[in-house]
DNA sequence: CACGGATTAGACCGTTCGGTCTAGTCTTCT
DNA sequence: AGAAGACTAGACCGAACGGTCTAATCCGTG
């Protein structure tokens, strides 16, 4: 982590992969600086309000980084169907690769975070912004407005559980087997 | 929490429930122990592991807790549909009633506790515990093995996922929903 | 070159963390 | 009654926490 992309942007990507790993009360600001190779007045001269405001700016930059999965995933596909199964492949393939070791990026930090209003309302924020991806896309693969809605809905609540659920046994066969399950709906 | 029950299940209890309100290292012994008005020495007493041990004791706790609720909604329902509708209405209730501030019972203390793999299979250990009553139940009530397997596997999973969602809305609504969203499957 | 804001650098602070340890009390059995 | 554990009680500890502050440095602009 101690290539030549601005400080800022280290700092936000390496808090959010070890709020991910480990949680955010878990995670001390001197190994989020350490990873980052960054001192602290910097970390404060960016972000003034400190672990906090860091942790929100995480969350934004997890979003993005999910919100470009799912176009990538959707974009492509001939219907909801396969554009929802490449989805869950892809999380299965990114779960592998963090060695099933971090939370969902999608609740990661925001739900170990402190207990203020303010995170919970931006982790909410944040739920919809996906959703509404989702929703998007599956409208647009034809499926009508109501039933693209309910279908994100769904699909987010069962990656959030299934990713869970494959930490736990530190195996993604079941966000593999997600859309097995999710498509006899449709 | 100052009542009569016995020390050891006054810390239990009380650390459960501050676990799953706030996280396991958002919590700090000095406030568990003030909630469950119990000096320090007791906990070292009964738990010489410390946190990390009334932690797994509590995760215990918890899981009974959730199998009782697991049997109370499928014992006197007619089939697999049924009961699991009572289940999701069941834990809808519980969210409010925790002011929906609370992480799903389920996951609660697990994932956020240290990293150590002791805790992740204990986690896992839990979950399986609870598909498994979940599937009993199902065989009971007349699904085929392999299916009631699937079938409450999926119902864990979506829990999670929703309880989450919840969480982060402040409305169980979304608990409410899942019969809707997991029938047309069966 | 000189100036000034942006940024880096890290010493330093008070607090709180989980955990240890020694005394004391309460129960139970002989 | 008296000895022996079980249990309670809380003072105390070093380490780590998040956050503040001052000084140094970098860099674009006059």
């Amino acid at each position: 982590m101690q290539d030549d992309t601005p400080t800022r942007d280290r700092l936000v990507t390496t808090a959010a992969t070890l709020f991910r790993r480990k949680g955010y009360h878990a995670t001390g600001l001197a190994e989020i600086l350490a990873d980052a190779g960054v001192p602290k007045g910097s970390l404060y001269h960016h972000f003034p309000d400190g672990k906090a405001g860091l942790a929100l700016a995480a969350a934004d930059w997890t979003a993005g980084f999910l919100t470009r999965i799912i176009d990538d995933a959707f974009l492509p596909a001939p219907n909801y169907g396969e554009g929802m199964t490449h989805y869950c492949m892809k999380l299965a393939k990114l779960f592998q690769l963090s060695e099933a070791a971090n939370t969902c990026p999608i609740s990661a930090l925001l739900f170990d975070g402190p207990e203020s209003d303010a995170f919970r309302s931006h982790a909410n924020a944040v739920f919809q912004r996906l959703i509404d991806a989702v929703a998007g896309h599956a409208q647009r693969l034809g499926l009508p407005e109501a039933q693209a809605k309910a279908e994100a809905e769904t699909l987010l609540i069962s990656v959030e559980g299934a990713w869970t659920l494959a930490r736990a046994r530190r195996d993604p066969a079941v966000l593999r087997s997600l859309p097995a399950r999710l498509l006899p709906t449709g």
